[in-house]
DNA sequence: TTACAAGTTAGAGTCAACTGGAAGTCAAGA
DNA sequence: TCTTGACTTCCAGTTGACTCTAACTTGTAA
């Protein structure tokens, strides 16, 4: 069981910032201590750290929230109950997961564009000044 | 020779973006018409192309900003001009050419991550209701 | 029991990146 | 000449994502 400065500093985020998550509902509240201090599992320190890596890959945090949401279906399955109680939203989540997995592949397209255009520039870059470059 | 309207429309960011980026210096001031209106290039177009596809990859308009940079030399060593005036920079600008590599092959790493996370979970979905989704 | 570190909430402030309004200019057609 | 529409500048307002302050509480060690 970790504090909030505990998870603060095994991810990177603020105290701050991980109660503002909690405030616009990104993370969702954690238990708490007899003192009312927020209390964490392992589990959220990994969430947060997923969470990190969709924020630099340009998502917002709605887009996040949306994002992980889906997981909580996911959870509860493995968790194992039965599938068929969420039949009615299923289908639709099925949509939306793949609508990300879109995005995602093209966000790659386009990272791997920009790599080529970066490596290009470099390439000619260090061909015309290979010289210049040794005299430095 | 383009608006800033014609250009809003190819580019999908608005006129009052373009000049927003214009007076923070993402982009350079365009010629004026005889009566002051701002005129564009085609090549301008595909300038904010790519800037919008760094913006999408999470860049902020500063980073942007520097890494388009970049092409400044370029481009004046590839109209010709000789690249021993530009010497005493070039080493700095590629040693920024290769932090950026780096940078984006670490976002395209995570992107991946990400896309492989998401695969599993369709797959996990799909097969846990296949039933229930012929059904619906 | 007191001092202090680390937590709490509510709410204000900050910064990047737009977004929009006001008031004016300019060119082309009726 | 007048109107219309698209432009101009200047500047204030908004949104998303934090970041900090103030005032207070709790737990622990001296």
């Amino acid at each position: 069981m970790l504090t909030i400065s505990q998870v603060s500093e095994k991810t990177g985020l603020t105290p701050y910032t991980i109660r503002y998550y909690e405030k616009i509902g990104v993370l969702h509240e954690p238990k708490r201590s007899n003192g009312g201090a927020r209390v964490y599992k392992e589990s959220e320190v990994s969430y947060i750290q997923c969470l990190n890596k969709l924020k630099k890959l340009g998502l917002s945090l709605e887009e996040i929230t949306e994002f992980t949401r889906e997981g909580c279906v996911m959870d509860k399955i493995q968790q194992g109950e039965n599938p068929s109680n969420y039949n009615p939203t299923l289908k639709k989540r099925i949509e939306i997961l793949e609508k990300h997995l879109m995005e995602l592949e093209s966000r790659r397209q386009e990272i791997e564009y920009m790599i080529s255009l970066a490596e290009e520039k470099l390439t000619l870059y260090q061909e015309l000044t290979k010289e210049d470059i040794v005299n430095t």
